[in-house]
DNA sequence: GTCTATAGTCCGATAGAC
DNA sequence: GTCTATCGGACTATAGAC
């Protein structure tokens, strides 16, 4: 896997075979389908945990809660652990980007988020389509507010960034220009 | 093109192989592979003039219109377009809902569809974040709306679904449970 | 660990439309 | 003459089957 990400650095994604991957990490092939679906699949390894994380994180929100707030709940504290990853996630997307491929496996790990989110809202009384559309709002803060918080350079803190991307969304929905 | 509606309905997009398509419509595989850049895009043939009615909707929204309510108008607008498809746009959807690689492609459609969405709105002086914000919201009002009038059996008006879908998601945006 | 089906690319050749 | 559509065969890589 690090074999991996090395090589879809260096060369891109398309331009890297399995085969390069396998022999860098001294495996065969077919070990490396063992590991991994595709190869796709090497650069969103960790996407589980950030779902369980998000989840729980709107889950426990206090009763109460209205939707769009346990929903940013959520995608703060997914916000929270990515930051903990350092550099990775910064290199990873940077990858991703490259790739028309890779972007769309992101849009849909995306989309699961959202069905999951949806999922926990409904499990707290919020009804349709009002829990999916706000677990569709806060995804798109949550993807603008990072893709924000990549181009920056410097030290700014993501669930920070993510909380203001979602408080502009807000402000937008209710027609403030 | 119809062959391949035909076959992927049939058998499923999976187990559909271009030769199979190819055959039915009297071409070779290669002769397919020149009108589609691959498998999947005959699904999404009619993507750019969908695009480009949205586009224009949001691009002649009267000035002064608030984003969110420009970008609404291209929504509703690409609604039209889709009804007047009459029941393919309900049979294209009940293919790709049985296809984790169509959803794919369907989503990063809509990321691009997204995407031209903001720059309208950029080009009518909204600026950044709240371009992308705005343009994320409608679709995924657009998104939620076009589920709900496909999985409805009746003559529902579709621009008229996609408009309550955006009214609902800025009443749950604004905290309403 | 081997074998195989399939997607998708590259090269070029051919032929009708205007 | 140029543009566009078709076809043929060889080739690589992914991914699944056995």
């Amino acid at each position: 896997m690090k074999a991996a990400l090395e090589l879809y650095g260096e060369r891109g994604f398309e331009q890297t075979t399995v085969a390069q991957i396998a022999e860098r990490a001294g495996l065969t092939e077919r070990t490396f389908f063992r590991h991994f679906a595709d190869k796709r699949e090497v650069l969103f390894a960790g996407a589980d945990v950030l779902q369980e994380r998000m989840v729980s994180a709107a889950a426990d929100a206090p009763a109460g809660t209205t939707p769009i707030e346990a929903a940013a709940a959520g995608i703060e504290a997914a916000g929270t652990l990515i930051q903990e990853g350092g550099g990775l996630p910064r290199q990873r997307q940077s990858i991703i980007a490259a790739s028309v491929e890779l972007q769309e496996r992101e849009l849909i790990k995306l989309a699961s988020l959202a069905a999951r989110l949806a999922e926990v809202l409904r499990g707290r009384g919020v009804s349709e389509p009002e829990a999916s559309l706000a677990a569709e709002a806060a995804l798109a803060a949550f993807k603008i507010g990072f893709d924000r918080w990549v181009s920056s350079d410097g030290g700014r803190d993501l669930p920070q960034v993510i909380r203001d991307s979602l408080d502009a969304l807000k402000a937008v929905s209710a027609g403030q220009a």
